[in-house]
RNA sequence: GGGCACAUAGCUCAGAGGUAGAGCACUACGUUGACAUCGUAGUGGUCGUAGGUUCGAUCCCUGCUGUGCCCACCA
């Protein structure tokens, strides 16, 4: 028997899905879900929770319905946070700067990803993700490096792949290139100096704006706009770059808006992206003044050398000021490019750098989306997808870290370049290209981009470059469940990746979930302390409990607001479950194997039978379509609306014996024990199914449940043999709820206590009336204190729903504001069949609508007129008794 | 500058071309042997705004306003 207080923390502990989770169904049709490797840095936030438990809820559904399902998971080594998260703390036990070797730190960060990614497979346990975990990977790990490097040969080989020496974004911080995606842009304050270049001979100046003042001594010319008649006559000559006299061309480039500063802007093609275009098209010099930490190199006088950027800049201004060539500051509002992971204002850069042709990448996985192989759920976020790869620039795949996959590159003494799976094949190479044995190459420093293998993903875990079964079942059979944030980094990658490498979509369906916020809306960030931890959650509420709240609330397309107190909706509903089992337990309720739905009797267990079916196919049509919110609802509805509020109040008379009398079974000709069973065979079995589809989104308590039920094993259900006329037991129950709720709606009303007892009258032909009050006499006389009689003296009358329930009264009641309430009835009433008569008048409805609407209408009208009258019968009885 | 999404009850959100829904909150009553993490009954909305399409629009289309986000540019 189950305990009186629910408590999760008691039994979630011990229920382990790995098993569950490997055991797979040989000859089933192959469904994957592909688990986005959580970064090795930390602990799961709230985030990851929902984006875990939505594809769980998944993998478990397609468990249940029969799949050959496999959920792969693994840990990402997230090389630039992890390096500079191991760095810091390596730092902080005192080691020294410059001392730190690439050998230490790898160890060091190898031993911290043991320890986390551990932790990481916790925490995924306790939220119940059923994971295989014996099937666990690592994007670092030996099988990833193979395909790393098979990947990176091969794109080089079919020229995709290319080591070009051009202008990058360059963290300083980390010291390192990165790609376009981890520029983040932010607005912040600055200024607009507005400095004066003399002319070569003194004679004359001109008047250039810049943010940047300290990057004059890369300038290498003045550009003017063609059009721009101001500057014309300065056009061709030369003039002297500020504090080092540098005489420098003025030029003509169509870059130069006249509309902008002082429309003469200062070209330093080292250190501007459009600077370099410029410079590029002018044939000028490149100057770069910055070393890799963006201080100022040898190429500035030697007072600057050494010197950060910011400082550089302003002692620049203080000098310029001195030497009166700063003619004003403006105070200006600009968006400049900071590194997303270091937080640093990034630096363009000329570097060697390895870059992926992404444009022709993306064509096939542009035309994937557009041909449909590939759905987003909600499709809206294709769009976006589309923006991207349509605009796409090469991809700058070689990062100056350590932790990461090793560049397969070799050089020779010479420079040259030997691209190879391994160094055993690049010495081959290299022989083949000197023609003499001893040949000393050296590997590229640089490791790759950590979205470079992220992008592999979907095969690298299927053990890709080795074919097996399950890469040739699993490949372009899988969900990916994941937040928009990273559709460009990812799934797009993974797409690009997935057609190059297999030619076919990795996936078919990828669904978007919305960005999880605090109960105000916003965003939650550390810095704010509104991070709301999932685990502290469960452990406060119960992993089910968490779970459950985030389907409930993941509405497509849609941020949730998470609160604790949203969590205890979810809390609330499973301890009512919980409660629901507890009173089946009392009663003697246990899932009976053989019960046949078929076989009922009562009118009461048909209908619930009825309503258990008809919800459960709604939730299967939910699933379906990974409306994981209306499958929530709608058991939420079925167990509490349905089956606490009415059908176990109506059984309650039937299975507690002192308040069951014969005549409700009589009128079913059943023995009072055979009646007892079938409904406590129905409660069972009804129960039994909503938890068998509540498992896949709590399945820690929806196990322990079935199991404390008898049934032990977890199936989903199966309608397809119930061949129940249902007709007549829904008719009846309907009118049951509609008696009860009508006399305890009046005895609110009129303030009567609701344990008064009542008489009440049935007048009605939609159902027979005496064989009603016997079935249903007891029941109503349970739930609304009232009995039926045959007449009243005195009565408020009701309108139901195809007959007239008179509640008899002993005492003169005011009736006067039932009176009014009843004229508010009639006046809606009239309204809404007067429109319905409107509409129906109305030749083009008649003529334009469909038959149904049409008919539909018809009959409201006759509903509503009958009801007008009854109403209005009422009033005047009631007028009558004051 | 280009694009996407959203706007429904006090709050959080579902919803459908044809009679507006839930949970929370609120009001009143209630501890009857599953459950006070509960029960019963209520209150509460011209579905952001202006047009258009339609027999009919809260739903489809367009403009506007507001909110959030993405991309691009900035001397």
């Amino acid at each position: 028997m189950l305990d009186k207080i629910f408590d999760a923390k008691s039994f979630e502990g011990n229920f382990s899905f790995d098993m569950e989770a490997s055991t797979r169904i040989p000859n089933a049709e192959p469904f994957m879900v592909l688990l986005p490797p959580p970064n090795i840095t930390g602990n799961l936030h709230i985030g990851h929770a929902l984006c875990f438990t939505l594809q769980d809820i998944v993998a478990r559904y397609k468990r249940l319905k029969g799949f050959d399902v496999l959920f792969q998971p693994g840990v990402d080594h997230a090389g630039i946070v992890t390096q500079l998260l191991v760095e810091k703390q390596i730092y902080a036990s005192g080691v020294e700067k410059g001392s730190l070797t690439r050998e230490k730190l790898l160890k060091e960060i190898w031993f911290w990803k043991e320890n986390s990614s551990g932790v990481i497979i916790n925490q995924l346990r306790k939220l119940g993700i059923s994971c295989d975990f014996s099937r666990q990977r690592f994007t670092l790990d030996e099988k990833s490096k193979k395909a790393v490097s098979k990947i990176f040969v091969s794109l080089y080989r079919n020229g995709l792949l290319y080591r070009g020496h051009r202008m990058v974004n360059w963290d300083p911080l980390i010291e390192s290139a990165i790609s376009d995606l981890e520029v983040v842009e932010r607005e912040v304050d600055g200024h607009l100096w507005h400095i004066k270049y003399e002319l070569e001979n003194g004679e004359d100046y001109i008047v250039v704006a810049t943010s940047r003042p300290e990057t004059i001594f890369g300038d290498v010319a003045v550009a003017v706009n063609p059009k721009d008649s101001r500057y014309k006559k300065f056009v061709g000559k030369k003039v002297r770059i500020p504090l080092i006299d540098r005489l420098v061309p003025v030029i003509e480039d169509k870059y130069a808006d006249p509309e902008k500063g002082t429309g003469a802007v200062k070209i330093t093609p080292a250190h501007d992206f459009n600077d370099y275009e410029v410079g590029l098209r002018n044939k000028l010099p490149i100057i770069d003044i910055f070393n890799e930490k963006a201080e100022l190199n040898k190429e500035v006088p030697e007072m600057f050398q050494g010197m950060g950027r910011f400082e550089a800049r302003n002692k620049v201004v203080d000098l310029l000021e001195k030497k009166e060539l700063l003619v004003k500051v403006e105070d200006i509002k600009q968006t400049l490019p900071f590194g997303d992971r270091s937080g640093v204002i990034l630096e363009p850069r000329i570097t060697h750098q390895w870059f992926v042709n992404a444009e022709k990448l993306a064509r096939p996985a542009i035309k994937a989306v557009k041909d449909g192989k590939i759905k987003f759920i909600p499709k809206h976020w294709e769009n976006l997808y589309f923006e991207w790869l349509e605009n796409i620039r090469p991809w700058c795949v070689s990062r100056q870290i350590w932790w990461g996959h090793r560049i397969p590159a070799w050089y020779g003494p010479d420079g040259q370049v030997f691209v190879a799976e391994s160094e055993s094949d690049a010495n081959k190479q290299a022989l083949n290209f000197y023609g003499k044995h001893d040949v000393k190459l050296v590997q590229d420093e640089d490791v790759l981009d950590t979205w470079f293998s992220s992008g592999m993903w979907p095969f690298i875990t299927l053990d890709w470059p080795e074919d097996n079964e399950d890469l040739r079942k699993f490949y372009s059979n899988m969900i990916v469940v994941t937040g928009f944030d990273i559709i460009f980094f990812w799934v797009s990658r993974m797409i690009m990746m997935g057609m190059y490498a297999m030619k076919e979509v990795p996936f078919k369906e990828v669904y978007i979930h919305g960005l999880v916020r605090d109960k105000h809306g916003n965003k939650m960030s550390k810095s704010k302390g509104n991070v709301i931890d999932p685990l502290i959650l469960c452990d406060k509420y119960g992993a089910d409990a968490v779970r459950y709240t985030l389907a409930y609330m993941s509405s497509p397309g849609r941020d949730l607001k998470m609160s604790d107190r949203i969590v205890e909706t979810g809390r609330n509903f499973l301890t009512k479950l919980w409660n629901v089992v507890r009173f089946a337990q009392m009663n003697g309720c246990v899932y009976n194997n053989g019960f046949d739905p078929n076989e009922v009797s009562h009118p009461l267990n048909k209908w619930i039978i009825f309503e258990t079916r008809n919800t459960i196919n709604a939730v299967e049509e939910a699933y379906k379509s990974y409306r994981f919110d209306d499958a929530a609802r709608l058991i939420y509805q079925g167990i509490w609306n349905t089956l606490c509020d009415w059908y176990m109040e109506f059984v309650k008379p039937i299975l507690q014996q002192s308040a069951l009398t014969d005549d409700t079974a009589e009128g079913y000709n059943l023995d009072q024990t055979l009646l007892k069973k079938d409904v406590r065979d129905t409660m069972a079995w009804v129960i039994v199914q909503f938890i068998r589809v509540l498992y896949p989104i709590a399945p820690f308590i929806s196990k322990k449940l079935s199991g404390e039920l008898g049934a032990t094993e977890v199936v989903w259900p199966e309608f397809d043999n119930i061949q129940l006329d249902f007709t007549d037991s829904i008719r009846q129950v309907e009118l049951l709820k509609e008696i009860i709720s009508s006399v305890r709606s009046i005895k609110q009303s009129f303030r009567m206590p609701a344990n008064e007892e009542l008489n009440v009258v049935l007048e009605g032909n939609s159902v027979e009336t005496a064989d009603f009050i016997e079935i249903y006499g007891k029941i109503v006389h349970k739930m609304a204190n009232v009995s039926f009689v045959d007449s009243v003296a005195m009565s408020i009358p009701v309108v139901l729903n195809g007959a007239i329930l008179r509640i008899g009264i002993d005492r003169k009641i005011d009736v006067q504001e039932k009176i009014a309430d009843f004229r508010k009835e009639v006046a809606n009433c009239s309204k809404m069949r007067d429109a319905a008569l409107f509409r129906l008048n109305n030749e083009d409805f008649r003529n334009k609508a469909t038959e149904d609407v049409v008919t539909e209408h018809n009959k409201r009208v006759e509903v509503l007129s009958e009801k007008i009258s009854k109403i209005e019968y009422i009033i005047h009885s009631l007028e009558a008794m004051q």
